[in-house]
DNA sequence: ATTCCTGCAAACCATTTGCAATCAT
DNA sequence: ATGATTGCAAATGGTTTGCAGGAAT
């Protein structure tokens, strides 16, 4: 949180109290939260916080490079950019994801790309399946 | 295109000329086209296919497993599904997608996401970058 | 005092849906 | 004849924007 509040004072950023609390429910809400799911968490100790300052902020915050989006059928989630390089398990049926920190990814082999002209900055990799909950019976 | 068609008929749907002009055009059209994109691609030769009719047909195509979708920023993107597994590289400024056949995923490797119960069915993997055109100068 | 932020409401865009008419079988 | 399929138009849901008032610096 302190490091949050640091680098928006840095930039010259105003710290009200809707910035805390988006920011308090990204470290404390589920791992990969929609703007909506933000906004329903925020709700219950933080009324004042209208939808759109939420994706204002995480605009925001992405711009600054601090927080992730991630593309998922029907929406966008969010999530704060970790010290380390991780990746996802979604499960099909309930949507949930949980961090895996397998990553096979070796940018050196990638002469593929660069043999086409193309400069690979980043990637991202999924996994699709179940989670235990929604493990399909059998 | 007789493969799709033949895959209708087998399972009892009505072989349209719209249902028809929409295949033709994933099989035309660029690798990874919106429904916009194939309903601006059909306008050209058959422009009385409406953009509902583009959507109901690509769900039914995903839903008989020989159509992907892809999730970007802003929407989906389609694609026949190849004979051979591969992913994608996207260039961040203007968006278009090309196919890379690089694929490190070991699913042997997952043993975290199993120890976990989650059982991975699928996974998708994106490079971003810049493609020749976009390619920053310098 | 200045500049940034916010809430509201309306706009936007991709996608979905209800319905009556139409078409492939 | 029958049931699938279509076009239209309206609804939906996530996200963005214009604007005028309000807050942090």
């Amino acid at each position: 949180m302190e490091n949050f509040l640091r680098l928006l004072r840095s930039k010259g950023f105003k710290l009200t109290p809707q910035r805390r609390a988006i920011i308090a429910a990204l470290l404390s809400c589920a791992p990969f939260p929609t703007a909506q799911d933000i906004h329903r968490h925020i709700r219950q100790t933080a009324p004042d916080v209208s939808l759109d300052t939420v994706y204002r902020n995480l605009a925001l915050l992405i711009r600054l490079g601090t927080v992730n989006q991630v593309n998922l059928p029907g929406g966008s989630a969010f999530e704060i950019v970790a010290g380390h390089h991780h990746h996802h398990l979604i499960c099909l049926a309930c949507g949930r994801a949980e961090c895996i920190d397998y990553c096979p990814v070796i940018t050196a082999d990638l002469a593929q790309a660069e043999d086409r002209g193309f400069t690979v900055v980043s990637h991202s990799l999924e996994f699709y399946g179940y989670c235990r909950d929604c493990r399909p019976a059998g």
